[in-house]
Formats: C-alpha cells, structure tokens, sequence
DNA sequence: TCACATGATGAAAACGATTACATAATCGAC
DNA sequence: GTCGATTATGTAATCGTTTTCATCATGTGA
C-alpha cells in the first residue's frame, strides 16, 4: 500500500486550522492557544504526520546534518570515537553523515562543496591532513566557525581541537620505564608529517633528555600507526648491536606488530624487552602479554566533539577558548618489566 | 566574506538563458544545443553554482542518502565494511547516514521515520535485531525493497540478505582440526537468538557429528562475539574433567580472549590447545601466536551491499533473486597444531 | 508550398515547509 | 464606549530546484 505521506496541509485539514498553526505548534507551542494546540497534535497523531525534512531544510536554510571526515574507517581506533561522535549527536536532530578520506581523498573543495551544496551544517575533522586551501574555502564561505577537529588537528590552523594531551602521555610512558630501571629507551613514530606523531614523540624525546637518557638517532624508528611497520621495527631492532631494552610505541596496533615480531625473532615480552603502547584499545588488554600502554578516552573525545560543534552551531561565535587537552592515563599491564639484569651487569657486549 | 552562494537564476542570469536551461545542462544534457550548453557550463564556472541539494531534494522526492545501521560502532569488525560500504556509495551522489543501533536503540517507529521524513532513500542493516514490527512498518510505507541485510539478518523475512557463507566456514575450520588430528573439538557461541550464532554453530554440530566426532554437551560454550566471553569461555574449558584439544571460536575476537585465558591458566596454543577464530580481523594476522581462521571479506562484503541497494534504489523492484552467500576461506597460521601426544595415545585418563 | 515532425527554449507550477505581515478578536483603562 | 495593546490565527511569499507544457524556429517529405 504505497501511500504518499501527508503533508502538513492534510493536518492542518484535518484540525480546522491553517498550516501556519500548525507549524507553530510544532516550532513554538507558546504562540498557539491551548485550546487549538490540542486539536492539532490530535490531528498529527491521527495523520501520522512527520514534518518532512527536505522542505523544512529548503526553507530553514540549514541541513540538520553534520560531517564526520575520518582518514581511515578501517582503523579499530575509531570505532570508539565514531560511537561517542553518534552518541553525542543523536537526539539533537542533526543526522550524522561519514567520509572515509582515505577511499575517497577530498578534492579541491570537496569539504566546501558539502556545505554549498546545503548538506551539512557543520563538520568533525579526524583528518589531520586536510590541506590549507580546502580550509580556506570554507572559511571563504563563511562556515570557518562550524569546523571542528578531533584527536588530530591542521598546525597554525584557528580552528578548535579536541585532543589528547599527547605530549603528557608520551612523558608518562617514558617516566613509567625510566622507573622500572630502563634506561635504553627506543621509540616507533608514527607517519611522517602527522600532528600526533610529533606530539608524541617530542615529548618522548624531551622526557628522555630530561632524565639524561641515551638517544642515539636509530633509536627512533620511523613508523606509520599500522601493524605492519611495528612489524618491521621489529626487525630493525632485532638486527641493532646495542639493542634498547624498552619501546614506546607510537599507538597499540604499533605496539602489537612490534611485539608479534620480537617474539618471533625469539625475544620475550617483557622479560627480555619491554613495549608500551598508546591508545588503549579494546583489543590490549586481552592480548598476550596483556599490553601496558597510555590509554585515550575516545568514547569522551567523540562525545566532546559533537558538544563543542552543536554549540558552535547553536550560538552566535561564542567566545574561542581553545579546548584543554583531554587526559591520558598510564595503564600498568605486563608489556612492561624490569630489564634483563645482564643488560645491568655488562652493558657492553660484543655483537 | 560571508556571500550567498549562487542559486540556478545566477547562472540562468549570467548565461542569459532560463533556469529550466541550466537545470536540463545538469540533468539531462542532450537536451540542450552544444552552443547554450557551452555558455552554461561557462556561468557555472564563473559563478561557482553548487546545485542545492534541499531544493533538489524537496522537489525530486528523494533525500540521496541512505541509512547504514550498526549494532555497535565501537567492535572493529565493523569498521572495514563500513569502509566498503563507504566506497560503494563514493560517487553515486548518496551521502551515507550511520547510526548506532545500540547506543540509540531504533525506537518503535525510527527507521520508518527516517524515510516518512525524506531523510534517507534506503537503508542498510548490519542489526538482525530489529524487530517485526519496525520491519513491517517499512514495508507499509512503501519503501520495504528498499532495504537491505548484511552479515546478519532478521529470520524469515524477505529482505536480500549479503552474508558470509557462515555454516560453511564452521564446517571449514572443524574439518582442518579434524585433519590436524583432533577428534575432541569445542565451540565457543555468539549471543543467544543471532543469526550468525545459529548459522555457526549448526554447521559446527553438523560437521562434528559427519565425522563421528564426541560432542558432550559443555563442549558448546555460551559466548556473545566478545573478548570478555572468549576470557570466561577459556576459564570453563580450564575447569573441564575432559577438557576439548581444540576450539572453534565464532569470532576473532573470542579467539583473542579465549587465548589469552587459557595461556595465563598454563596451556600453551597451540601445543596443548589449538583455537581458531572466525572474521580474519586485521589483528589476526598479529596477535601471538597469530590465529588460525575463518576470513571474511569484509570489504566486499560492504561494497555489495551498496550495489544491491543502489540497485534497487535505480531500477524498478527487479527480480528478487537472493544474493549468493560471499565465500570464505580458511586462512592457516600458528594458533592451530595437532593435538599433543598423550592425548591420542590414553584417549580416556582419570580426573 | 503546405503540413508536420523535430529540436531548443522559456514560463510557470509544483515540492512542503516557515514566517513576515495582515487581520480579527479580546481585554483593560480611560 | 472608544482606543490601544495584546493575543490568536490566517494569507501569502519564500526557499531553489525540476519538469510539464507551450511556443517558436527549423528542417523534411509530398
């Protein structure tokens, strides 16, 4: 029975009154006296009328819908913050819209393409590598104050930014080693060119100096978040002569690839190396060993998002106070140990 | 600068033709002279004109969206058919809507109500949750070919359903432990009343009882797709009088669990125990030991999906022929051996 | 040359809501 | 009893497209 919906003539018919009125009832009840309101939301009922949202956005000027952009769908890293981003929208009226930038690279004005063409109201950027000028339309458009990034940002760009407090996380993995007797502490990066990737490893790099640690440069082994260059860091370090006895991994997937390859070439986790990882997800703590790693709370983070961009869309450009950085937490797991007490004893071994 | 964007009457203006010509140039070109079809394209560039997607939509009766519903944004195995099902739509001009069935469960008459409100043209569910009656709803209103299942389904209903050949998979990963040696195989479930846990387990029973093989039973051990039910499961088989030489889990990540339960209780996987998992997530390949399993193409799983739907979304109510299951493969790596020595030899040994 | 098909274009009517403005009714206050 | 303010409602314009229908010019066959 393929019956058009009615539309809010038919309730207006149906109520004896005249369309406006009912709009007014459902936009604002105050102007419409008790007496009509009731007669009319009997009639919504009786019609099963939902207000049709394309006409509502025609007219309205705005969309009800927002943009997520995130670099990769694929990554387990962002189911969580995609659940708090749905979590933090929903029951708002603003439908949630996602983009992978990784299957689909925005184009030149992809990103202000959506808001010209009427789609979205606003955006959540997890993309940290959107370029300057897709940025500039947008604030060329006159949207600049509807953009929001999360957990990774565009540097000396004016938008706001949910992150974490990297830096501060990199500085706990590093003073968490330092304190179970570590002093040969090597680091896997993330991607080049990436926010996170610096934030984390030049606070690394600054709490190793602080506590007078070695730092020699092969020591920092280039990366990309993934698996697979865990992996490979692997055996980068398998082939050093003077081998770290700890890691800090720039992510948990890092962390896991690194560990599957250490185990592999015969080294023990955490008996014979330790590894630390960043993030916290679901899976670390149930892989073998259990992982020790700076956990995120992106479940908050994508909440947070949603909250700082519904307000953007709501107010006027309220005052920009900038964000402070969500907390990390150190989460003691047995990646972790003491080292290997010959690594004490004789420092010095030949290769 | 905050500037109008440029409506069709700008261009029409600009090209000195009618906003019906413009519009025929975007829509239906052949209709329009190379020499005014040459001047438009021209004011289009010029002006910058986007088409307004709401106006558009209002008056085509369609939103160019569809609605993607997840059970649960946060478990990883989503996260690569949400990247197929991202890239199938990529280009088609549909925006893709996600909602999280679980952190916002589908209230009696939501799915419906997206459609009632124009907000989306179709739907795809990964949620074999929904109810009858939200089912029904849809199909009242018109718009019940126009959605789609994928992985899970609801039971005797006749929505097109893109699924992994689930039963089997389990019949693949039994008959490998079969040939590995192992004639005491148990199973770790999905969550009561799911599709999938039906379609698994029963391949699993019926491939056990093909081959003749013992199947006591609290060898069949309730789980729920979870890492916390595969930990519980391995606490279970630790316990047993006559404990099982292999596990068949009906996810990875049980696998991950069950694993990392069962080592921390002193048996090694797979010297004393063998497991294999079921999904091929991307950390499979990596955990340690890396985990023997069931891949499904999550990618073009995803993908097909989007063109089922598109499909149907185009043409008019076409032949409803089912949607051949996706193969899957049983993919060998270090999480399976044949079962220790001593339990062939004494098959029967006190408690 | 006429009739008629064909092709290219424009004018105007939808699509279904919101809202500025106009109107009518009610109510005190004088 | 009249005036102005207040309250409740209706009328009609508007948002930016698509598409039907009409118009007009052009080409074709008899």
């Amino acid at each position: 029975m393929i019956t058009k919906p009615p539309t809010i003539q038919d309730v207006a018919r149906a109520a004896n009154v005249s369309a406006a009125t009912v709009s007014r009832v459902l936009s604002n009840p105050g102007l419409v006296s008790d007496r009509t309101k009731e007669a009319v939301l009997q009639a919504i009922q009786s019609t099963g009328y939902r207000v049709n949202q394309a006409a509502r956005n025609l007219r309205m000027q705005r969309a009800n819908a927002v943009l997520v952009l995130v670099p990769n769908l694929g990554k387990p890293f962002y189911s969580g913050i995609l659940a708090g981003l749905s979590e933090g929208f929903s029951g708002t009226g603003y439908a949630v819209l996602i983009a992978d930038t990784e299957s689909n690279p925005m184009q030149d004005s992809a990103l202000a393409g959506y808001f010209l063409d009427g789609r979205i109201d606003g955006a959540v950027s997890l993309d940290g590598q959107l370029s300057a000028a897709t940025l500039q339309e947008c604030v060329d458009l006159g949207v600049g104050d509807r953009i929001v990034f999360l957990c990774e940002w565009v540097a000396d760009q004016p938008f706001p930014v949910i992150s974490s407090d990297n830096a501060h996380g990199a500085r706990l993995a590093i003073r968490h080693l330092y304190e179970l007797g570590h002093r040969k502490i090597a680091h896997v990066t993330g991607p080049d060119g990436n926010v996170l990737t610096n934030a984390r490893r030049e606070g690394m790099v600054a709490e190793r100096a602080r506590l007078g640690l070695p730092a020699p440069p092969d020591w920092i082994i280039r990366g990309d978040f993934s698996l697979e260059s865990g992996h490979e860091a692997a055996a980068r370090i398998l082939a050093m002569k003077d081998r770290p006895t700890a890691v800090f991994c720039s992510a948990d997937m890092v962390a896991f690839g690194l560990i599957a390859g250490l185990t592999a070439g015969g080294l023990r986790v955490p008996e014979d190396i330790s590894v630390v990882g960043f993030d916290d997800i679901e899976m670390s703590e149930y892989f073998v060993p259990a992982l020790t790693t700076i956990r995120q709370d992106r479940h908050r983070m994508g909440r947070r998002a949603a909250r700082v961009l519904l307000d953007r869309l709501s107010r006027k450009p309220a005052a920009h106070t900038p964000e402070a950085p969500i907390p990390v937490e150190l989460i003691l797991r047995n990646s972790t140990a003491p080292p290997p007490a010959r690594q004490i004893r004789s420092p010095r071994r030949p290769a």
